[in-house]
DNA sequence: CCAAACCTACCAATTTGTAGGTAAATCGTA
DNA sequence: TACGATTTACCTACAAATTGGTAGGTTTGG
């Protein structure tokens, strides 16, 4: 007998299914059937695997979100070499290859919902999984001389909103060229850019 | 005896009560009784000024949200005068005096949850009220030669999520002159100018 | 007086969570 | 290897609380 369960193939396929879910549509506009039936098991049998209820899902899946986001964008960043046009691209890239993270929702509706000590443990991994590797990013293109001097930290997150906020834009509205990653590509160019001067 | 209530005194606090949850929580997060004691009356009385009951009321709020914004950013665009400088400033300033509008949750979260119906009329509402005011600023400017040749629409749609998430800053990381007005001017400075060149 | 505004009390459905059971895989050991 | 014991991964059934909504009565202001 287990505390704590280990990971198992089955277990995954609960976390999967509680991750996307709760990543699209929020804490409390998800019931644990939902969750139950997108992995193929009774609502109950939730309990098997994450004995901790709704609640202890909610954070398990939430952390494990944040560290993903966490590697895959510095991984993304550190495969994209020492250009910070091209970095930001491949940052871009990453984000919309995954479900839409509502930062606002995640503080106003969310967090709130869940006892205070995961929440504040929630929010600064927020920061830290996805604004401190772009913030890094900018730094270290500033040390290079790529851009002048700017709050990093405010354009990081400014960069992050942008791009996330693209999943708001219907699908009706995407056709040909025009997709979510080449927007993000533009946004990026007029972050880097501005919209005053004609582009080099 | 009326069909459809019109506006008395009452029915505007509830109004206003509901408009502000549903705008912070989300639809599903928002129950009738949480509306109630926010206007100060039973949730039961609810029914009385607003008969359709909660679907109803989120689709007449909404609805009423969205009138607000496209009034309060057509109004500062034009009182900031011909300079898309101050006339987005002007726009952030209102965007930050109201409560959030996370439209990325709006998409996925809460117009699943209502009719399709309502949902295709608050989705066109939410462009023509949000993104158009914006982007036709952005066109004129592009006209009065202030801006360079650019995607307007894809620009104020950036703007837009870059200023809303500015929301998910914690209070914390706000303090003296780091306000997110401020923050809000110094990112539509970099939209403007862009940081690779030093400030003008 | 009378209608608007609000109330109490309830219902049916849903949701989280618990209790207890079952089939099948796995393990320890003779 | 044979085999009983245990564990895993699920199930059904239910309890308690919450939710949207309804019925009908009561207060209150013009």
């Amino acid at each position: 007998m287990r505390d704590i369960p280990l990971t198992t193939e089955a277990r995954e396929r609960v976390l999967d299914a509680a991750e996307r879910l709760f990543a699209q549509k929020g804490y409390t506009a998800v019931t644990l059937r939902d969750v139950g039936a997108a992995a193929g098991i009774r609502h109950a049998s939730l309990y098997h695997h994450v004995p901790g209820g709704k609640e202890a899902l909610f954070v398990e899946v939430t952390e494990r979100h944040f560290y993903r986001h966490r590697h895959g964008l510095t991984d993304a960043l550190t495969k994209a070499g020492p250009n910070i046009r091209q970095q930001l691209y491949a940052a871009a890239d990453w984000l919309l290859s995954q479900p839409p993270m509502d930062l606002i929702r995640m503080a106003y509706s969310d967090l709130p919902a869940v006892a205070s000590t995961h929440a504040e443990r929630l929010s600064d991994l927020a920061y830290a999984s996805m604004i401190a590797p772009i913030e890094q990013a900018l730094r270290q293109a500033l040390e290079r001389g790529e851009i002048q001097h700017a709050d990093t930290g405010l354009i990081a997150g400014g960069l992050l909103g942008m791009v996330e906020s693209l999943y708001s834009v219907p699908d009706s509205a995407l056709q040909g060229e025009r997709t979510r990653k080449t927007m993000a590509h533009a946004l990026i160019d007029v972050i880097l850019d501005g919209i005053r001067e004609p582009k080099k």
